[in-house]
DNA sequence: TTGACGTATTCCCATATCGGAATATACTTT
DNA sequence: AAAGTATATTCCGATATGGGAATACGTCAA
């Protein structure tokens, strides 16, 4: 089994590096699939399906003017990748803590290592 | 082509449901593989499997204790996650720029109607 | 050393997924 | 209506990937 058909997960469709380059493109404002096309330079095929698979999780929205179709984003859903990652925020900021962690894990592998000369001897 | 082998890169890790699963196990300190394998009910080798590639990519750390593995989140590789989403924060928050947008967008909607309207006349 | 325990690895299969090329669809202009 | 422009879809082949089962590896205890 490959990884579960999960086209209907933010997660999955942002794993995909140049899913992730339309959506970083597409942060300036909305923009037809053309504009896509030529500042990206991927042919057109490439960029309507990368973008079809986004529009599907819901990364992003869509509205037609013309013959243009004018993609553009929708952060309901990359907030929800935002809070998921923040779930883990104490293991980058509070330094303070992150020091007294590593330095109160480093005194238990001593305290284990001593232990153990002991337990031998 | 398949998803290029991206067993680099953390949003590919963390694309997978079980692996994120792993990770939200491990927010409240480290654990050996058996802990994982008791608290999340699966075979031993996927838990393995999965952790391997969370360890490749560094989303995880790990030390021996005697015949165990206690793996431990490892914060700075969540953190690139949490800053890439976070370019897209101006998106869901600032309400009131949300708001002003949209009605400009509707606007400018109306506009092309009003003018193509025009236009066939 | 032998056996038990904790964990990692290998082999195999099924399948979702990406890219490329060709083609289809939709809207607009003449 | 016909031609042209903008975009979407289909068909295809190649391949990375996850799960299952069996097995290998490393450490500790007796």
């Amino acid at each position: 089994m490959p990884r579960a058909p999960t086209t209907l997960d933010p997660f999955n469709a942002v794993a995909e590096p140049k899913r992730r380059r339309v959506l970083e493109t597409l942060v300036h404002g909305e923009m037809p699939v053309n504009g896509l096309v030529h500042t990206l330079g991927w042919p057109q095929p490439m960029i309507s399906k990368h973008l079809s698979v986004l529009k599907e999780v819901g990364l992003v929205a869509v509205r037609q003017k013309g013959r243009q179709r004018l993609y553009r984003i929708n952060g309901h859903r990359l907030k929800s990748i935002h809070d998921w990652a923040k779930m883990f925020e104490r293991f980058w900021t509070h330094q303070l803590d992150r020091i007294k962690e590593r330095a109160e894990r480093k005194a238990r592998e001593q305290l284990e290592k001593t232990q153990k000369k002991g337990e031998s001897l």
